[in-house]
DNA sequence: TATTGGATCGCC
DNA sequence: GCGATCCAATAG
């Protein structure tokens, strides 16, 4: 089975199919000789004007905007004075939704994104939304980025992830929490530490998986 | 122009 | 469990 790279039609789907399928996915980040990145292992969706969580959902404002573009752009926002958020544009160009990234099990540049973590744990580099940007040195900058480019992309091993499991979003107010639209693979050491929350198999798309 | 609160993290 | 930290959105 060979790699290969995903395109705009993979980004140009329901999210929460986007969601589910970029489990298990590499993404890569390369600057100059530096090659960063990992397997995805969790995400969360936000989906359109009727999802109360989504940035979107209160109309087009230069921060959102990028939401309403192109499937595959990047997303990047600045929240709680420290932390930047890194999304993946979802659906048709004019259809505000995104995915979030979560959770990243690191694959290449490991020492290199310990340095910008300065952390000396593997399992303390991307568990958490916050720490892949750092991670990887994603800022606002990449906003608007193409994931179809050649400087961050996802590329499909062929893997095949564990159980997919999903919880309601964290972070959430009562708008939007009752939504299972955050997604991971069950027992992975790379999961961002999470509230109590319900958690359930995501049976629908774990065809094959007893 | 002022105020408020956030798709978090790290430390107590 | 709580404070840091600063920007975007909204209200006045």
């Amino acid at each position: 089975m060979k790699k290969s790279k995903l395109k705009r039609s993979f980004f140009n789907r329901s999210t929460v199919e986007v969601a589910v399928d970029i489990l298990g996915k590499v993404l890569i980040c390369r600057d100059g000789s530096t090659k960063l990145g990992g397997r995805l292992v969790e995400v969360e969706a936000y989906i359109g004007r009727d999802d109360p969580a989504c940035h979107a959902s209160k109309g087009r404002t230069p921060r959102n905007e990028i939401m309403f573009g192109k499937p595959g752009l990047l997303y990047v926002y600045f929240t709680y004075g420290n932390h930047y958020m890194l999304n993946i544009v979802t659906e048709r160009e004019g259809f505000p939704a995104a995915v979030l990234l979560r959770g990243l099990e690191p694959v290449y540049g490991i020492n290199q994104m310990m340095k910008n973590r300065e952390v000396n744990k593997v399992t303390n580099i991307a568990n958490g939304p916050g720490k892949i940007s750092q991670a990887l040195g994603i800022t606002t900058r990449q906003k608007g980025v193409d994931v179809t480019g050649d400087r961050i992309y996802l590329v499909d091993d062929k893997t095949k992830p564990d159980e997919i499991w999903c919880s309601p979003r964290i972070g959430i107010g009562a708008d939007g929490a009752d939504r299972m639209w955050r997604f991971f693979i069950k027992g992975n050491s790379y999961v961002s530490r999470a509230p109590k929350h319900i958690c359930e198999m995501a049976r629908v798309f774990n065809k094959g998986i007893r």
